[in-house]
RNA sequence: GCGCCUGUAGCUCAGCUGGAUAGAGCAAUUGCCUUCUAAGCAAUGGGCCAGGAGUUCGAAUCUCUUCAGGCGCGCCA
């Protein structure tokens, strides 16, 4: 159980002895340190309630905690605070037992969710820019929470491979290659190469939007390729399986990995059918050439756009396919909850596609349908992130800043004894953590200032920062030794707070996992990192002579570290074997 | 036009189920490497929480309003 639950429990029981309601009851962390280490305010609102002074109510709940030995102290404090400090033992008591346990003491859930994650937002033939970071390293950290909290969660980067954009890559590849060069398997494969991808989409799409005739060849393309058969589907599943391998070479170098590698083009044997069950229900109908469901309701400021199913020439589109993954979700995994992980600016068509489940109930039950957005990615001047050359930074030349910065750090800092691939590996992990660290801990749904140099400093709050702390315990700990298991009651406020702190995590991973935001949790791991600096920075524990002591402090590391690393391997940051 | 989001220190951001003195990092100034790694530690300065009104014992947090910025509003994703 979590320490602050069994806090408030006790404060809750107190409450109803004293005659009082004890719906508010819970116990903080304190605002006010100086004063006391936890706070509950729940004596304020009930004055009204009871018609009498807080301070009356707040001395009497004082009174019956007198005599709790978790308890040094319960104060009355004006206008009508309690102002709670724990006993050393029963706090010490507490932190010995997590240290004991593997999970930490850790809740897991009881009635562990079927959830999958739809995060990727890749698109086939589209390298990765720093757009698909965020969706990335955020999702890759909510799927984590979840799992840790005990549910049954799987990622899904759901490729973007069955729409328009393929229509216009499939005419960029013909238009440069010949279509008579494209027939054989050998043929494609000879043509169709990542970094002949790379440049055909952008060409190519850019053409399309000036040039009418461009467009309509797209499209009636993609029309073409929708039928699952003919040359235009062989040279899709060329590109596919080009762009796929070349995405999970990037995404692994991200750390991030998903479960299922499904995209839109996987529903393309179950769209028939949901459209014309959609029909034959009486929910689609044609609307300017259009297949669309009708799903705005008066609430709606502005009315809610229909959902559409079949583009006037026929083609279906993301909405479409979005439908259908919802349907092969429920029934190849019997899926309860579905989490979207999806630039904000998508938010409307989300909405479309949640009410077009509720309204048609086409799943044919109750499901848990999230749409978690984030906000976009924007340079220094706030307008959305540009290179100096003016184009769309790619996220692999992103990371290569990242780890050649990092690379020349440990040139200066790092002993010559190292290897050069080790001082690799290292740059790696601390470039990456770097990014992940910078990325989650802003607010999921807000928009964020990007600035290479920044993420490049890596001093103060940042993920190095971390990775440097766990790195000098991990040091510290390879010289010590521990004896016994025991951690003694804390030497100081320093200890103290630590203690306190690591009590702390729980609620954290909670919060985290209930707001889905890591940022929760990132800023958490950043003031365990703080405290155990002072820690280790106040208490010698390798050169300590006393035994009793240096086994303590050993222990208290050794929890300290393992739970650090349990919560960053949760937002996706490795630690270094040194720095 | 309608809707959604944002506005907190010079800069980048936390905090937003209302609680005591609004927190970090960067930048600035100052100490600390003969004892477990200075990517560190300790300290100082810096705020009418965009403006106004309201609700409340109590508001950065809730409500209304003004201003500023971003985004979205049917066949792109």
């Amino acid at each position: 159980m979590n320490f602050r639950d069994i806090l408030t429990e006790k404060i809750k029981n107190a409450f109803v002895e004293a005659g009082y309601d004890d719906k508010n009851a819970y116990v903080s962390l304190s605002g006010r340190p100086d004063l006391c280490q936890y706070q509950c305010n729940a004596c304020l609102p009930l004055a009204k309630i009871y018609k009498q002074k807080p301070m009356d109510i707040a001395a009497k709940i004082a009174d019956v905690l007198s005599n709790d030995d978790a308890f040094e102290s319960v104060v009355a404090c004006p206008p009508g605070f309690l102002n709670i400090i724990v006993k050393d033992e029963f706090l010490t008591s507490f932190i010995n037992k997590m240290a004991a346990d593997d999970q930490f003491l850790f809740d897991k859930i009881q009635n562990p969710v079927k959830t999958i994650v739809d995060y990727g937002g890749a698109n086939v033939a589209k390298s990765l820019h720093v757009g698909h970071l965020r969706s990335a390293i955020i999702g890759e950290s909510i799927k984590r929470l979840l799992r840790f909290e005990g549910h049954e969660v799987l990622g899904d980067v759901h490729l973007g491979d069955w729409g328009l954009q393929m229509g216009i890559v499939i005419l960029g590849i013909i238009e440069q290659f010949g279509i008579e060069n494209l027939q054989t398997d050998e043929d494609r494969t000879k043509n169709i190469t990542i970094s002949v991808l790379e440049k055909t989409y952008p060409q190519k799409s850019a053409e399309a939007k000036q040039n009418e005739d461009v467009m309509a060849e797209c499209k009636r393309i993609t029309f073409e390729l929708q039928k699952g058969e003919g040359i235009y589907f062989d040279i899709w599943q060329k590109v596919l399986a080009v762009s796929v391998e070349d995405l999970k070479k990037n995404y692994a170098r991200l750390g991030v990995e998903f479960d299922l590698w499904k995209g839109e083009s996987d529903t393309r044997n179950v769209v028939r059918g949901m459209i014309d069950a959609l029909k034959e229900k009486g929910f689609a109908h044609e609307d300017d050439g259009a297949l669309v469901i009708d799903i705005t309701n008066e609430q709606d400021n502005p009315p809610l756009p229909p959902f559409i199913l079949e583009k006037s020439d026929g083609a279906i589109l993301y909405s479409t396919t979005d439908l259908a993954t919802i349907l092969q979700r429920c029934e190849e995994f019997d899926t309860q909850r579905m989490i979207y992980v999806v630039d904000n600016r998508q938010g409307t068509h989300f909405k479309q596609l949640f009410r077009t489940v509720a309204k048609t109930g086409i799943a044919g039950k109750e499901l848990d349908l999230e749409f978690s957005g984030f906000g976009t990615m924007n340079g220094k001047d706030g307008k959305p992130y540009k290179t100096r050359e003016g184009g769309v930074m790619r996220l692999e030349d992103l990371i290569n800043a990242l780890e050649t910065e990092a690379y020349k750090k440990l040139e200066d800092t790092i002993g010559n004894d190292v290897s050069d691939e080790e001082k690799k590996e290292i740059a790696h992990q601390v470039g990456v953590g770097a990014l992940k660290f910078a990325d989650l801990s802003n607010h999921r749904s807000k928009d964020y200032n990007f600035d290479v140099e920044r993420f490049c400093s890596f001093e103060g709050k940042t993920g190095p920062y971390v990775q440097y702390t766990a790195v000098r315990i991990a040091s510290i700990l390879a010289k010590c030794e521990s004896l016994s298991a025991k951690i003694d009651l804390p030497e100081g406020d320093v200890q103290r707070d630590l203690f306190i702190l690591l009590t702390e995590y729980q609620t954290a991973v909670k919060g985290a996992a209930f707001e889905l935001a890591p940022n929760i949790l990132v800023d958490y791991i950043y003031q365990l990192a703080v405290a155990l600096n002072k820690y280790y920075h106040e208490y010698k524990v390798a050169t300590e002579t006393d035994i009793d002591k240096k086994n303590s402090r050993t222990n208290t590391l050794k929890l300290s570290f393992e739970l650090m690393k349990t919560l960053l391997d949760i937002v996706g940051i490795e630690i270094p074997k040194r720095m």
